[in-house]
RNA sequence: GGUGAGGUGGCUGAGUGGUCUAAAGCGCCGGUUUGCUAAACCGGUGUACGGGUUAAACCGUACCGAGGGUUCAAAUCCCUCCCUCACCGCCA
């Protein structure tokens, strides 16, 4: 694999190396409130810039000289007098250029990489703290009084013939799921009636992405350089495979400048999503709570620095329809600082009630990112100043198809083991809307 | 996979080692003229980093697909890679 640098303009990274340098105490008390361990990078970040910059104004101070020396040298020789003692003399200053050019490269890139590790700053309403202090905002529905005891999703779809993992083990190795039947339809009309409400009703534009991705991207995103280990790779390729559709989405506008009254850009996409969970080996080992490969509808958002908040309360709202529209309970939880990505200043997560395994479970995490991956990817949209300013980025999941899917199973169940589905799939469905 | 042609500012496009400090045109912004509009004319119009300033002005450096190299000096010469287009081969 090549390394991980795009480039050694250190501006590229997420935090801008000039908030550090302005506000090195303020980066410190919010990173923080992530970790108190990030004090310490930052006050070596600090140390690596002004060394860094000492050999800027030297290096630029010869390059000058060099620079005048030579358009002095092009008008001797084209009088065809003698240059060559002025030759000489720059051959030095040449070589002195490049040993400092040289070393700068190499600040560069450390300072470079040192920030690409630093995660976001939470936002001021973001609680301080670990997962116990993440706050419930709201909830929708309630829970389902059962006459009998709900099953949980595997034994209900491998009784019914719509979930394989044997056959999923058997293609590919455990952690995998092979929808048959009327759970492979089920898949294919929930997908529809996601892409349907957010085009129709929320504006977003559809979006089929490629599934594979370059390492610029995954880093303009952030998955990488720190996260490569959750990442499936390729073996003769320096390729990835997408983890989420906010990858691809996201990256569309990489490198680019937008016009400000392109914003928002508000995109969406089905794509399958692929993930190692290298830290989570054990963990919801049955069914498909935590697979490897599952399907997602991705809501993403680039806007205007102004109104990413109102549009985080948008996307939250846009995500949840699809719960209300298929009639499951759920609760909204704002995560706290410790709990959140690495890229996030804020982050909702909109967790569903499933009876039959008896837990709520994430089917949607929307984040604001603010800067942090604009940055990243240098993705900027010129103001009505005539200046060019970093645009916010924002996802949420709307939603992740698996735990959807159990969802609807376990709390959709019947005393005989039938599945009896929601309404609004019946345009997308065909046949009465159960599953038996 | 093979062969060939390309990649230059918001766009078109010239430029094959030294007034390139990137021509010219279009577009855009401002101005002049003008019943209005249009036209004409004049001026301006990139990005990043560093220095400088209360802030500006201003100064410097880099950037002609990307990265290396040769040279006192590179858009220009050499090497590697990426992308686009055309044709050929293979393929759903």
């Amino acid at each position: 694999m090549p390394p991980l640098l795009l480039r050694v303009n250190s501006s590229a990274a997420m935090l801008d190396i000039k908030l550090i340098r302005e506000n090195a105490d303020a980066v410190k008390k919010g990173l923080s409130k992530r970790d108190p361990a990030f004090a310490g990078a930052v006050d070596s970040i600090r140390k690596l810039d002004e060394d860094r910059r000492r050999i800027i104004v030297e290096t630029e101070t010869l390059k000058n000289q060099r620079n005048v020396a030579s358009r002095e040298i092009g008008q001797i020789k084209s009088k065809g007098q003698d240059a060559s003692s002025a030759m000489a003399a720059m051959k030095k200053v040449g070589d002195d250029i490049a040993t400092l050019d040289q070393k700068l490269r190499e600040m560069d890139e450390k300072v470079h990489r040192e920030l690409l590790l630093l995660p976001n700053l939470p936002h001021d309403s973001v609680p301080a703290g670990d997962g116990l202090a993440n706050r419930e905002i709201r909830t929708w529905g309630k829970k389902r009084k059962f006459e009998f005891k709900p099953k949980p999703h595997w034994e209900l779809g491998e009784n019914l013939g719509i979930l394989d993992f044997k056959g999923a083990a058997k293609i590919t190795g455990s952690g995998f799921v092979s929808f048959r039947k009327q759970g492979a339809r089920l898949e294919r009309a929930l997908i529809q009636l996601m892409l349907d409400i957010h085009t129709r009703d929320h504006g977003y534009m559809e979006i089929s992405p490629p599934y594979l991705i370059n390492e610029a991207s995954m880093i303009g995103t952030g998955q990488l350089p720190k996260f490569a280990v959750d990442m499936y790779g390729l073996k003769d390729d320096p390729l990835y495979l997408a983890p989420t559709a906010e990858v691809p989405l996201t990256n569309l506008h990489r490198e680019e400048i937008l016009k400000e009254e392109q914003l928002p850009i508000r995109y969406c996409a089905y794509t399958p999503c692929f993930r190692r969970e290298a830290g989570s080996a054990g963990k919801d080992t049955r069914g498909m709570i935590r697979v490897h490969q599952f399907d997602k509808v991705e809501l993403v958002k680039i806007v205007h620095p102004g109104h990413s908040y109102d549009e985080l309360e948008q996307l939250l709202l846009n995500a949840e329809t699809i719960l209300h529209i298929l009639n499951l309970h759920y609760r909204v939880i704002l995560l706290s600082s410790g709990d959140m990505g690495f890229g996030a200043a804020k982050c909702y997560d909109i967790e569903v009630w499933c009876p039959g395994i008896d837990a709520y479970q994430e089917v949607s995490s929307c984040s604001n990112f603010e800067a942090f991956q604009a940055r990243r990817m240098n993705l900027r949209y010129k103001g009505g100043d005539g200046k060019n300013h970093f645009c916010h980025t924002l996802n949420g999941s709307g939603t992740a198809l698996a735990r959807l899917f159990i969802a609807l199973l376990e709390n959709g169940q019947q005393a005989d083991g039938t599945i009896v589905l929601p309404d609004a799939l019946k345009p997308y469905w065909g046949g009465d809307l159960v599953i038996r």
